[in-house]
DNA sequence: TTGTTAACTGGCCGACCGGTCAATTCTAGA
DNA sequence: TCTAGAATTGACCGGTCGGCCAGTTAACAA
């Protein structure tokens, strides 16, 4: 049996496992030995690869953010600026994090260690959905009265904190948590809310 | 000069300085022989009061935890229910997370490490909110077609997602973060989407 | 075929981790 | 005043951490 090297997998290798080990753990409490361990690869060669742990951590982070942010700025790309727009965006981001439930992780531990690395991924990403807002108030489909940027936000906020507390919130206040609708009642919810307000019409 | 003691205060330094290590680096990163050291303590002292570091972790999120659900409730029980209630809790959650900024981190932290502790100690607090919102729904001050635990959740989910992810949104959008009027120039758009939506009346 | 370089291994290092323990000092109640 | 027990100390433990290094092996270009 030859053993043959493949630099390449390697490196995948690696980075998976630390990706896992780095949103389940911690970066603090994820050992390189672990991380290793996992890869099938012995701990020198995380450091021959990455140079070190925290390096490690940086690229992990670079890598999820890229892909993320490549995703999203397609969906934005394809489509028109009017109301619809804004309803599929949202429901299409709320999927988004529905299914990469690492992401909130990511952003979660990235506000704790106050890190400023791939903000300008998706700065360009944020000011495209700003101007998509803008091009419809303009044409008198939202009011105009509130800044857009900040309606954005609005927005992008509740998707992620929904799927950050949901565990906590619905436990708190007797929601079933297994039952797999949860999601959809509460974007259903957050949408009314968002687009018509509490207040009745 | 006497070395007189002081129990009391010495699990208060204790405390304080955990607290403020724990909140600040994370538990794994927070060591007991630094928190001992900025409380001016050794770190056998640490276990003599507090058994062992998960405890003083377990001590540390309740008593955070006690007293902001004491003053939430304080605040819940002199309100009648009304739409201004609301309003006025949805002024004073907003600045009780801007005057407690540790709040937020203690909760993302708890988030990561899912933690299901404390969770009793609000429950009780979420359901006053709940039964003040579906008086509101049934005296028709607000829409009846969404469920009033999502209604509550999504203004909950705002204040605390903004100050969580304000410092990142408002670099990548150009938005100046030393001024101190974003808080409020938030708050605004975030009342009126929540309580008249973005379409315009 | 040979020589250079990158990939890879195992062992080792000093530092620090959470926790224990015996010994000492203070304090409150009998 | 005496004493039991709590408060406090510093030395110490086994274990793990991230990182380093000398040596070995595979890949590849000359």
């Amino acid at each position: 049996m030859s053993t043959r090297r493949d630099p390449e997998a390697t490196r995948a290798a690696i980075l998976e496992a630390a990706e896992e080990a780095f949103l389940q753990k911690g970066v603090a409490d994820a050992s390189t030995s672990l991380i290793a361990r996992r890869a099938g690869v012995t701990k020198s060669l995380i450091h021959h690869h990455f140079g070190s742990k925290e390096k490690l951590w940086q690229e992990v982070k670079r890598r999820r953010f890229e892909q993320y942010a490549a995703g999203q700025q397609q969906m934005l790309d394809t489509s028109e600026a009017d109301e619809g727009l804004l309803r599929r965006s949202m429901k299409l981001y709320f999927q988004f994090l529905q299914q990469n439930p690492e992401m909130i992780r990511l952003m979660a531990w990235m506000y704790l260690e106050a890190d400023t690395e791939c903000g300008d991924i998706d700065s360009q990403l944020l000011h495209s959905g700003v101007d998509k807002i803008r091009q419809s108030q303009e044409q008198g489909i939202f009011r105009q009265d509130v800044d857009p940027r900040y309606m954005l936000m609005v927005f992008l906020m509740l998707s992620q904190q929904w799927f950050q507390s949901r565990a906590h919130l619905c436990r708190d206040l007797g929601i079933d948590q297994d039952d797999a609708t949860i999601d959809r009642d509460f974007f259903e919810v957050m949408e009314k809310i968002f687009f018509e307000g509490v207040l009745p019409r």
